[in-house]
RNA sequence: GUGGGUGUAGCUCAGUGGUAGAGCGCUGGAUUGUGAUUCCGGAUGCCGCGGGUUCAAGCCCCGUCACUCACCCCA
């Protein structure tokens, strides 16, 4: 029998390795809100056009990386990204006219039918943050730091943040013009993809892992010769205010994105490329000043950028403190006295796990150990006529007899307590 | 889309054409109601799937699927 499967590259994600996520989505959470932004959602369907519009058409992911179907006469599409969808909701509930800065952070799936890779799936999620009407340096700064927080507070080793600038639209057609006229007498020595690419996309050649494509490349015009004055103050104001906030950065002469709205400053931040690979790519963005007027709105100035979450879990993945269980209620006989010790526990604020499997008291022991319950009770018929049962504390091995009229109050006392000897301490 | 690698127990992996293995985990007992340790026992396998070669295939050949790494591209 055929067992079904996961569509390709469309992982689950199982109870051990939630709580990476979690982690993750809840510091982002709370930096981005200590930053001013305010969390929206937006649906993951959308019309095929807005992206078309949005990315590109000669772009890699609208020619061949989106899902898109047709439902009844509307072209529809599996988001690929989250900024397309989030500058047509600013849109279409007049956002903007609100007040004059907005900015926002999302989180959610997106999809790609890339082949799959480390880090790398079809249906992944990002973690992203938008800033509608401010021009200014200053927010391309005050975005970069707040992201930088945020990869040290969830503990991203060596978090290199890359910074480049691809000017406004003039600019980068002149450069491409200039930049066609230098690659072109090294065709031949050039991938296959970039000789088509030349004609499409000829940016896209600066940042090819194609040994030909590289040295082609050697001594190439970079686009921060030729920024006119405007794009250059702006990228030497943010040079200047990422330097006054101690954010380190290096310039890449030769930074360019896949996408087309981008405008003035590019970013990249890259960590922990030892796990990662040649997906090491933690978070990507940029300043896209024409893209809010490309869909039909009034001029304004934007910045955003998009983290894998995928990614950023397998850059952290050592600190997450394994979840715990407060209480382990084992029975022999008395479930019912059990469940109802078990549900008054909880009453109080304690994580209790009941095991009335009837297994052994030696097996449930067992689970108490695996679940890493701190405390564990035995809760027999002896212990019901007692009134009287053990708190075991599962870590010291010690163990305390305790009224079960007291017990809510011996195992928060027990909780509260410094974590008994022996015991790993759990960082938070 | 292109090119490599790997598919054997729940997990990590040995396995020379001739009777499918180890460690860990799981489970029962030693201890008739007390978990890490120790000791003794037990279960778990269409060896990814389909063909072929052979007296005989986990092993060789062809195909296929899945996973994985790199390219492309990107988060």
């Amino acid at each position: 029998m055929t067992t079904l499967r996961s569509v390709k590259g469309m992982k689950d994600y199982l109870p051990k390795e939630v709580p990476a996520y979690r982690r993750i989505e809840e510091a982002f959470a709370r930096v981005m809100q200590r930053s001013g932004f305010r969390e929206m959602r937006t649906p993951i369907v959308e019309p095929t056009a807005l992206f078309v519009r949005a990315i590109g058409e000669v772009t890699d992911v609208v020619e061949k990386e989106m899902y898109s179907f047709q439902h009844h006469d509307e072209a529809l599409t599996l988001r690929p990204e989250g900024t397309a969808g989030v500058v047509r909701a600013y849109l279409q509930n007049n956002l903007g006219n609100d007040e004059p800065v907005t900015k926002v952070f999302y989180q959610g799936a997106m999809f790609r039918a890339e082949r799959t890779q480390r880090g790398r799936y079809r249906q992944f999620h990002q973690l992203g943050a938008e800033v509608f009407g401010d021009p200014s340096p200053a927010a391309d700064a005050d975005l970069l730091v707040t992201l930088v927080v945020f990869l040290r507070e969830i503990g991203v080793s060596s978090p290199e943040v890359i910074l480049g600038s691809i000017g406004g639209k003039a600019t980068r057609a002149a450069f491409r013009e200039s930049l066609v006229d230098f690659l072109t007498p090294k065709l031949a020595t050039m991938s296959e993809e970039s000789k088509r690419r030349i004609l499409t996309n000829p940016l896209r050649i600066l940042d090819s892992k194609h040994p030909g494509d590289r040295a082609a490349c050697e001594g190439a015009p970079s686009i921060l010769d030729v920024l006119d004055a405007d794009d250059q103050s702006h990228f030497d104001a943010l040079r200047r205010y990422l330097d006054a906030l101690a954010v380190p950065y290096r310039v890449d002469r030769g930074l360019v994105r896949g996408l087309d709205y981008y405008s003035r400053t590019l970013f990249e931040i890259k960590g922990a490329t030892e796990k990662l690979g040649a997906g090491d790519t933690l978070l990507g963005g940029g300043r896209y000043d024409g893209l809010v007027e490309e869909l039909g709105g009034r001029a304004t100035p934007a910045i955003g950028f998009a983290a894998g979450l995928e990614r950023l879990v397998i850059a952290t993945e050592e600190n997450v403190a394994p979840p715990r269980i407060d209480v382990f209620v084992a029975s022999e006989g008395a479930v019912g006295r059990a469940l109802a010790l078990a549900n008054e526990l909880r009453s109080h604020g304690i994580s209790v796990e009941c095991d009335g499997r009837g297994a052994s008291v030696k097996a449930q022991l067992r689970r108490a150990n695996a679940v890493d319950a701190r405390f564990a009770i035995v809760l027999g018929d002896r212990e019901v006529s007692d009134g009287v049962a053990d708190l075991k504390d599962l870590a010291a091995r010690t163990s305390t007899s305790v009224a079960l009229s007291g017990m809510a109050a011996a195992a928060k006392a027990g909780l509260e307590g410094p974590p008994a000897a022996g015991e790993q301490a759990v960082s938070s």
